[in-house]
DNA sequence: CTCAGATTCTAAGGATCGTTAGAATAGCAT
DNA sequence: ATGCTATTCTAACGATCCTTAGAATCTGAG
């Protein structure tokens, strides 16, 4: 145990560093930061153990990064404020542009061209002849999405491939920055005949780009 | 072990978490982020052993955060790029907002008057009647310092207080966001008759504003 | 070439953290 | 009340991390 006579504080600051030094805690951050969700649809959402989601639920609360309200014998939890959402945004830009590991980590399970960022997505959108696709469950639709964008779950693409305009250049999202789905979807659209791109980032790149959820 | 698929990006991410995970990793980042200075400077002034300095100095070299270069038998470390020092400063702000305890540490160990934002500073120098004093060593002072601040160490300044225009606002500031000599000068200077104030977040809080280093 | 100083590498004990099984709690339905 | 579901608490094992002693490396000086 060192001790210079800063270290209160410090300790105090690390608790911050602490409850973002376990990857489990900062997937369930990306998750929870997508929408409000119950431990059970975080864990599952997450692909975490329950009993190990609760219990880093727990430390994240105990950090104030969470904040959690009981509605009859469930709790729902979400990220504690808008900050935190800003703060994970500038933490994963941070670490994206200092650890080539983690670039090539993205690149091995993503493999798909470049996609759109958000800043140019929403320039788009005042124009005509691009059409955004979410790939989410209905549920995360409702909970929030694009502007203008349709909801047209992967598992539905390739019956649905109808309703799609052959001309219109397609822009598809999922949830998290490392949702291979909009990947597989832009793939598939790819092989019929579509000019498909993902959004980099996800939808909560959009959102921590600042910009509209619509309803 | 829990293994979701995108568990090898978090892990990655985790990386800089954990980098940031100790209390003494923490303050090494801060004192390095004042200046260039080699392992025992360092050890010394961050009051950490040497040998948990160096060792502590090989993880953030591992998380990219601090790089270092030899000159003869020397190594001198410093905070990898001006991203760092602004990803610390948010951290800061961040941790800062979000807990309490940590408010109430500093506010135990600084104990003073409310000082001046790097801000109001700022707005401030362009009119005369405030003298910004500079308590940090003459080296720290020779390494960069707020525009126009004269270098008077909390050591010397019971003696040279005739320099000092009674009339004047004075400001002093000293290194780190929680040193407590800058707190101390403006104490002594409370005692002889002066009005002073601190600067909040010291030198560090200054330039982690983006404002300039005066030659 | 040898010596002294600065720093890092290696190794090891002790502390802390991650994970999960099992018991406990709280709310809803009957 | 009783049972059922969702979640948390307690306890414990193994894994990882923090710290520091001692050996090793590198540099410049004599």
């Amino acid at each position: 145990m060192s001790d210079f006579p800063e270290e209160p504080i410090y300790q105090q600051l690390a608790r911050i560093g602490k409850a973002l030094a376990s990857p489990v805690r900062l997937r369930l951050l990306d998750v929870l930061d997508q929408r409000e969700r119950t431990v059970e649809e975080l864990a599952q959402a997450a692909g975490v153990a329950l009993k190990n989601t609760s219990a880093q639920l727990q430390q994240l609360r105990a950090a104030h990064l969470v904040t959690s309200r009981k509605e009859g014998s469930r709790v729902y939890y979400r990220v504690a404020d808008d900050r935190v959402s800003r703060f994970l945004g500038e933490l994963h830009g941070f670490a994206h542009d200092r650890l080539a590991d983690l670039r090539d980590a993205v690149r091995e399970r993503l493999a798909s061209p470049e996609g759109v960022t958000a800043h140019e997505l929403a320039a788009r959108l005042s124009h005509a002849g691009t059409l955004v696709v979410d790939v989410r469950s209905p549920a995360d639709y409702a909970a929030g999405h694009v502007p203008g964008a349709i909801s047209l779950p992967l598992a539905e693409l390739r019956d649905r491939l109808d309703e799609l305009p052959k001309e219109a250049e397609i822009i598809a999202y999922c949830g998290g920055p490392y949702c291979a789905v909009s990947a597989e979807a832009v793939r598939v659209l790819g092989e019929h005949g579509y000019t498909a791109r993902t959004l980099d980032g996800g939808y909560l790149g959009w959102r921590r780009a600042d910009q509209p959820a619509g309803g």
